[in-house]
DNA sequence: ACCTCATATCGAAAAACATCTATATGATAA
DNA sequence: TTATCATATAGATGTTTTTCGATATGAGGT
C-alpha cells in the first residue's frame, strides 16, 4: 500500500475521466475502429486522439492491433474486468470497525 | 448523448482519479469516518481535504451526516453501485457491426 | 455574549492535463 | 529510392485541478 499503489489505481481511472476518451470507449464497444474512423467521428486533431489512445492504452483498457500503416484499438476485456473489480473492490463496506471507531471529542 | 452525458459521466470517474480521494475512500471502506479523523492519517491541510469531500459527495459515491461541530463520512453504497454498473456498461463489448466495418483503405 | 473548535470558502500559486502546430517515424506504393 | 499516407513525438499554450494560507461560518461550551 505504498506510493505506487494508489497512483497506479488513480491512472485506471484517469483514463476515464475525459469526455472524448469516454466517447472513444463507446464508438469500440460495437467493436474494433481503425484510429482513422475514430478521428473523423471527434472534432480533435490526429496528435490529440494519439494523446487520448496513449492513456487508454496505458490503463489496460484498450488494446492496439497494428495492421501496415493503420493501428486498429478495441477493448480490452480483461483490463476492462480488472477496472470494474477494482471499482468494486474499492467502494465495498466491510464495516468492520464499529468498536474500534476513534472519538472526535 | 450530448455533451453533457459525458461531461456528467465523467465527473464519476474524476472523483477516483486522485491518489488522496483513493485513500480516503479506502478509509470509508471500514465504516464511517468523521473529517477529523481522515485528516490526522493524510498528509494534507484542512482546506485541501475539505475540497477532496466536496468532490466525493458531488460523484455521489460518498454521503455525509452532520452531528454537531462535526461531519462524517460514509460510502453511498448506490452511489457507488451507480458508478460500477456505469463502467460495466462503458466497457461492454457488443461487437453488432462486424458487416457494418468502415474500410481505412 | 464571547471563546473555541470543526469545517467551508476565498484567492493565489503550482502542478497536471488537453490541445494545438510543426515535425519525425515508419510503412506501403510508385 | 522517393513520394505518400497513418500515426507518434516534441514543444508551446491555455485550462483545469490540487494545494496552500488566510479568513468566514456555524455549532457548542463557558
Amino acid at each position: 500500500m505504498n506510493h505506487g499503489y494508489y497512483a497506479e489505481n488513480a491512472k485506471v481511472f484517469k483514463a476515464l475521466c475525459d469526455e472524448n476518451r469516454l466517447m472513444i470507449l463507446e464508438m469500440l464497444q460495437s467493436g474494433e475502429k481503425c484510429a482513422c474512423i475514430l478521428l473523423e467521428k471527434l472534432v480533435i486533431t490526429q496528435p490529440t486522439l494519439s494523446h487520448h489512445m496513449k492513456v487508454l492504452l496505458k490503463s489496460g483498457i484498450v488494446t492496439p492491433r497494428k495492421e501496415g500503416k493503420w493501428t486498429h484499438y478495441s477493448i480490452n476485456e480483461s483490463g476492462s474486468r480488472y477496472a470494474v473489480e477494482l471499482l468494486e473492490r474499492l467502494t465495498k463496506v466491510t464495516a468492520s470497525d464499529v468498536t474500534e471507531q476513534e472519538e472526535c471529542k
